[in-house]
DNA sequence: CTGAAAGCGCTTACAG
DNA sequence: CTGAAAGCGCTTACAG
């Protein structure tokens, strides 16, 4: 690895000038260019970007803040990440993946982070993560709607939205009795969601009852992965058989739904109705029946949050949305139908 | 963010003396200390990384290569990403993702890559990625042998004993007839699972049909996310029914393979078995029947990995291997059983 | 279009 | 145990 004054010398022109050949801050005579590429191929020479970083405050580096420290991802978190990375490298950016708790890193004193701005997944109503960032004077966008005393910029879908025309979907199916298996107790995204649900039931005209709605479970919870599968048990058991659809927040919770009715010899669409949020195509058809979801378009969001964010450091240009929703859609698979005659799906013990 | 040199004024000391008490790297009288810490918390000081990477030529960051610009995440990668991240934590160490082709990266002039090693997945033939990395001096490890003139350290399962293993297995239920859906053909470890499942047949005297062995599609392929449904179509149909039992590459693979089966109307395990590569319990256990698989143990090959990579760079004591090889093991559930009697299986067309 | 020099915010011998 | 000073490898006004 060489350094900056030994191509200078060799091409015979100053360190600034290799500087602006390669940063093109600068316009540099052809002549002068070529030069200076030369030498810098010859001694195999490449600006070393902390050096670059120390004076132009820029790391060239985002976060992406994952919570958690063991984690699982479905096909949303992969999409989504796809997508970050994807988007950041059009503008030369590189992305630090950020998943462990503080409480959990090794070094008691810290050193300051190296990246420009962050972006934050899966926020929740008190997230300290929020309260860093602000602290450290880190730019963010949430992937969510936060609680924060300052306004920050938001990347989602409507969550309201999203739940009202399931619920309206299955309305039109025929459905009233649906139980909700929701994301963790403790997102805002759940709050949301749960809000509306509760919203567009009232609407129907049904009363809630409690095997209506769940939250997963934290990851750190040993019932994390067995989510879906356990709760449609509770659901079948504690609704008598009366639940007519199910809806799973993602596709690994729909799997464990499909597989815990099967145990039950309830039969999917006919008996039940699964409908999940979000998940991809190549897993969602993989299951007998392929499963109905709602698009969440994850790699939307992942561009979207870097350029917003990249908006925020002046790196793109435009304004920055406060609040930037992404359009989501019904896919229409296999997994819902007309809901089935009053008890028809009744389990019998 | 303050700086050292506010912090030294206000504690009345020098600004090595404050480099000293972050970097804990001499020791500072217990009172020194105090009156550092008081003030670097009254200014909200921390120490900057990037300065500091300056002078110590350490960046606290390794980086994670995956191939492709975009991508499928397995739960082998998923597990694996994850352990990598929380072991690189606990020596205070952060991952970069980085997993964009070259040629794709929009700035022409890239400066450094701002990281002290790298983690290198799934190794092709010829991969670009060995040769940058040699080219830069950075120091990495690669998850699976690979082609390079100077030997370079590897974490890696025994390829070659898990397909004899696996082989072995299904020759123990009175499988002979056995299509193997392979990762993809230009990686170094479909080589080896190659290589061990042609002796394995050749040793139980199984002459190998074209039918027996197909590769994962590339992932620009869009044939990429059908690879077990389809493969699986081709091999019933080319081996005229007389297959009995498939290997498939990964989890997702695996669901297209039963998808394919049941289509067919064939029943798993009684008509054709089905073993499945490395996958998660929480989703090898939700299909009908739950996947027979080998646990390729993808937490401890990232933990590895990164001990390795860390040993290299000498933060981690300890002599580093040239090639360490992680355990990996049988997981029973239902998708294996005896082969059927000779044309059981064989499809009516 | 190009150069000389200061400076980014730390760490590290060297000296005491 | 602590300090003064040089230096890490770049970029950036300033001057021409």
């Amino acid at each position: 690895m060489s350094k900056i004054d030994e191509v200078a010398k060799l091409a015979r022109v100053s360190k600034g000038t290799v500087s602006n050949v390669f940063s093109q801050k600068r316009p540099t005579s052809k002549e002068v260019t070529e030069r200076v590429l030369r030498a810098s191929r010859e001694l195999n020479y490449v600006p070393n970007q902390i050096a670059r970083s120390l004076v132009t405050k820029r790391t060239m580096a985002i976060g992406l803040t994952i919570p958690h420290g063991r984690f699982f991802f479905s096909a949303f978190h992969t999409q989504f990440i796809n997508s970050v990375v994807l988007e950041a490298a059009r503008y030369g950016y590189r992305v630090l993946l950020d998943m462990i708790p503080a409480q959990d890193i090794a070094t008691p004193f810290l050193a300051s982070y190296p990246i420009d701005g962050a972006v934050v997944m899966d926020p929740r109503e008190a997230d300290d993560r929020i309260e860093l960032m602000q602290r450290e004077g880190i730019p963010f966008v949430t992937i969510g709607r936060v609680q924060a005393t300052a306004p920050t910029p938001t990347v989602d879908n409507d969550n309201r939205k999203i739940v009202r025309d399931i619920c309206d979907y299955l309305f039109a199916l025929g459905h009233g009795r649906i139980a909700f298996l929701n994301a963790g107790v403790s997102t805002t995204v759940a709050a949301d969601r749960r809000e509306s649900f509760l919203e567009a039931m009232a609407g129907r005209g049904v009363r809630i009852e409690p095997w209506m709605m769940f939250h997963k479970p934290e990851l750190s919870d040993e019932r994390y992965s067995n989510y879906g599968y356990e709760e449609t048990k509770r659901v079948i058991e504690d609704s008598g058989g009366r639940a007519t659809a199910l809806i799973a927040d993602d596709d690994r919770t729909a799997f464990g739904c499909l597989h815990a009715l099967k145990e039950l010899g309830l039969d999917v669409p006919n008996d039940i109705s699964v409908f999940v949020i979000c998940g991809d195509d190549s897993m969602l058809t993989r299951s007998t029946p392929a499963l109905t979801s709602m698009d969440l378009r994850p790699a939307d969001l992942g561009a979207r949050a870097v350029t917003t964010l990249l908006r925020m450091l002046g790196i793109v240009d435009g304004d920055v949305d406060e609040r930037c929703i992404v359009d989501s859609g019904i896919v229409e698979r296999s997994s819902c139908a007309a809901a089935p005659n009053q008890g028809r799906n009744r389990v019998e013990r």
